[in-house]
DNA sequence: CTTGTGATGTTATAACATAACGATAAACAC
DNA sequence: GTGTTTATCGTTATGTTATAACATCACAAG
C-alpha cells in the first residue's frame, strides 16, 4: 500500500494500459473502490443485481489482484459464515464473467477481477510465474495478429485466447 | 481423401503457414505419414523412445487433428487392448507435448498432435467450433504483439498461449 | 550380474465443474 | 395488495480432468 495515490498517474495516459498497474505498488483500496463503483454503475445499467454473495466474490478477487481456483472462493464463502456449495461459486463466477467483473484464467482453472470494466473487450493476461499477479490489457496492437492470420486462411474468428505466463518487473527487479 | 497430393502445393511457400491445409481436403495418409517420420526422427536425436504406448497415442491425435481429451484418449488404449489407468494417457500425453510432438489446447482441456514437429514454435491455434478442428500456424506476426506489450511494462514473457475459436472456411462454405 | 535409469502398472484421491430440482425472493402487471 | 413471472439460491449428487505416490519391470552401462 503506497502513500501516494499512484494511481492518478494514469489518468493522462490511454486507458487501454491501465492493466499494468497491478504490477506496480499501488493505492489498492482505491483501485479496488474504482471497480467496485464500477461494477455497480454497470449492474444497475444491465438490470442485473450483484447479491451478497456475488459481491463477496468479486471483492475477494479484487482484493487478491490473482487467479483464484473456484474452489479457494468456495473456501472463502464457507469462511465469512455460508456453508455453499460448488455451484455457488461457480454460479457467482459465471454473473462476474457474463457482466464482465472478472475473466477466467484458462491456463490456471482459475478466476481473476477485471480490471477495467468499462472498457474490456477483448483482454490480453499477463500472468507472474512468482507472484501470480495478473495484468490484463486490451491494447489493439494485440487484437490483430491471430485476426490478419485467420483471414488469409479463411478463418473467421469469434473469440481469443491470449495469456503470457513470465516475469513481471517487480519480481525481476528483486528475484 | 484428396486424389491429388495437395499438401505438394505448400513446398514453394514457406513453411510457416502449413496449419491452415488442415481445413482443406488433404493427404491424410501422407500427412500423418511425414509427421510420423519427423516423430521418429526427433526422438531418436533426443535419445528419447516413442514407445508402444506413446505411438498410439500419437497416432489417434494424428487421425483426428481434433482436440481430444485425455479420457478419450485413455478410452482408445482401452479399446485396444491396455487396461490403462489415466496416468498412462497423462504420461504419454506429456511425453508428446515435452518432445513436440503434441500441444494442449487450454480453453477445451484436450490434446492435438503439433502439424509441424520440426519447426514448432510459439504456435497459435484455430479452433473450428463446428468441426473441431484445429489448425496450427507459428507465423512470427503473431509472435510479436503480446511481446512488444509486455517489453512497455517490464513483464519478460516466457510461455505465450494464444487459441482462437471460430468458424474454419469449410463450415463457413457448408453451414 | 548389479545397479542406475527410464518406463509402466496400479491404487487412490485431488481438483475442477455441472446437472437437476425444489425453495425463495424480487419485479412486474393488474 | 395479489397473483404471475422470472431470477436467484440451496442442496444433492455426479461428472470430468488431473496427479500423488509407490511398486514393478526392462534394459543398457559399468
Amino acid at each position: 500500500m503506497s502513500t501516494e495515490k499512484e494511481t492518478n498517474k494514469l489518468a493522462a495516459g490511454s486507458s487501454e494500459q491501465r492493466g499494468d498497474q497491478i504490477f506496480q505498488p499501488h493505492d489498492h483500496a482505491m483501485c479496488i473502490a474504482q471497480t467496485v463503483a464500477a461494477a455497480e454503475e454497470r449492474c444497475h445499467l444491465e438490470r442485473s443485481r450483484l447479491t451478497e454473495t456475488r459481491r463477496k466474490v468479486l471483492d475477494l478477487l479484487l482484493e487478491e489482484h490473482r487467479p483464484l481456483g473456484a474452489y479457494a472462493i468456495l473456501e472463502h464463502l464457507r469462511s465469512s459464515g455460508q456453508k455453499a456449495q460448488p455451484p455457488v461459486a461457480y454460479r457467482a463466477l459465471d454473473f462476474l464473467i457474463e457482466n464482465g467483473l472478472a475473466h477466467r484464467i484458462e491456463s490456471r482453472n482459475a478466476y481473476v477481477a477485471c480490471s477495467d470494466p468499462t472498457g474490456c473487450s477483448a483482454p490480453s493476461f499477463f500472468i507472474c510465474q512468482q507472484c501470480d499477479r495478473v495484468a490484463e490489457t486490451h491494447s489493439p496492437e494485440a487484437l490483430s495478429p491471430l485476426q490478419s492470420v485467420a483471414e488469409e486462411m479463411g478463418f473467421i474468428v469469434e473469440s481469443e485466447l491470449r495469456e503470457a505466463s513470465g516475469t513481471c518487473p517487480t519480481c525481476h527487479q528483486a528475484p
